[in-house]
DNA sequence: GGGTTTGTTGCTCAATATACAACCGTGTTT
DNA sequence: AAACACGGTTGTATATTGAGCAACAAACCC
């Protein structure tokens, strides 16, 4: 598969401009890539030129363009799962008092989509946005357990639980098959406990995960059963929103 | 200045993928950039490939990719303005029962960056990430009274009412500078008034502007001088956290 | 004020993106 | 049902174009 490189050395760039907090330096996004800070200041000002990217009138530093605001919102606003999964998500924070997210499968990673918080003093906050791996979110494990997709090469411990095991990972997600959801157990985040269901849509194919987020106490191991039971009742609501018919 | 035209095309292509509602084939796009449909079939690989395109799966045809949200959320999360502005925006709301909206300038147009809902049946709704005009909008007019920036050069008359001559909008916005508001009279939508005002930073550089927008018959001519005073009282309170100083 | 760092511009050459054409898979038409 | 039309993908040669070098400009720091 070939690729445009130049215009792959934009996108890489506007990546890093989203990773660094801070406004980027071209010096910086030079060595980065390996590249002249000539050839760098030239892709800068066409990334400017059409708003994806910013120079700061002073530092003369950049950072991303008011352009990739109107494309994310754009998307945001188009894709009907995030609309149609609103009320569920609301639904699962009456029911269990936990912050609820909806995730998509995207880049091999969890993309959250929403999120509707809970009013609980201590509570889980995900910005939406945000992509997380995989194999240690509850979202990302329960869209591993029915999507057609292997898990990434490397699983990366984030805690002392985080399953690093590719055999183990198989045998947690046949687990999480069969029982219907999927349970992160402080496997990404110390403190924190998630449980999250898939959404099918008519063809039985996955289109995105809900789930809720607690801290470990209140989200108690003996309390899981009974919010699994809840998250799944959700998701299959959801579901059949899309007209899916289980076989 | 030179820019790099292989990354221009793809930005371009984000752009117009942005624009069309549904998603786009790759005949479509070469139409649209005058190439050849192989190279854009290469370009498309790319922006896919980096999830900033996505595929359809059945129906082969192109859409933005989840990565567009990721830079998107990332940069909103990112501006330091957006959260200062939120409880103005609320009081606005709280005070005058009308949707209260933030804007920057972008790319010469309006970028909506927040947006309050009121909580009357009758409401204008604009979505964040929009753009929109600046010499038919309030918050547009607001922008362009104290930034140093020439309007476009063709005032495109959006309803009866549009000012589309260039020496008019010239007097409007130095009436507008004196009185500290803009105002648009259904010159965008019709049946729709908004009041905005700008927000300055502490060196009295415009950083954007707040205001509110309401059904023409709610926000009569004689009630705006009201609401024009709530605006312009509540935009001040906000450029004094940026530590603003009036001369 | 000189030295250092950071971003921009001119210019040349080789890499690379483009167009042509052939190919392949779908859906449509008669 | 077979042929056809349509849309997307891949191979390849050539000419465009973007990369690097080097000089320049501007800001920053001792």
């Amino acid at each position: 598969m070939s690729e445009i490189q130049s215009l792959a050395r934009g996108l890489k760039i506007l990546n890093l401009l989203a990773e660094s907090e801070d406004s980027v330096g071209i010096t910086e996004i030079a060595d980065y890539l390996g590249m002249d800070k000539s050839s760098i200041s030239r892709v800068m000002q066409t990334l400017a030129s059409y708003g994806y990217a910013e120079q700061d009138s002073i530092t003369r530093r950049y950072r991303l363009g008011p352009q990739v605001v109107v494309l994310g919102q754009t998307l945001l606003e188009r894709t009907p799962l995030r609309d149609q999964a609103r009320p569920y998500l609301q639904q699962l924070v009456d029911r269990t008092g936990e912050c609820a997210h909806l995730g998509v499968l995207a880049q091999g990673q969890v993309l959250y989509l929403d999120q509707v918080e809970s009013s609980a003093t201590l509570r889980v906050n995900t910005r939406i946005g945000t992509l997380a791996p995989l194999h240690c979110t509850a979202l990302g494990k329960a869209l591993l357990s029915y999507a057609p997709l292997d898990p990434p090469d490397q699983l990366a411990a984030f805690t002392t639980r985080t399953i690093t095991n590719h055999e183990a990972l198989r045998v947690h997600l046949d687990h999480a098959r069969r029982q219907g959801y999927a349970v992160d157990d402080e496997e990404y985040n110390y403190d924190v406990r998630c449980v999250a269901a898939p959404v099918f849509d008519h063809a039985r194919k996955v289109v995105g995960a809900i789930g809720i987020s607690g801290p470990a106490g209140r989200m108690s191991l003996e309390r899981i059963p009974g919010t699994a039971a809840i998250v799944c009742e959700v998701a299959k609501a959801l579901s059949n929103r899309f007209s899916f018919r289980p076989r």
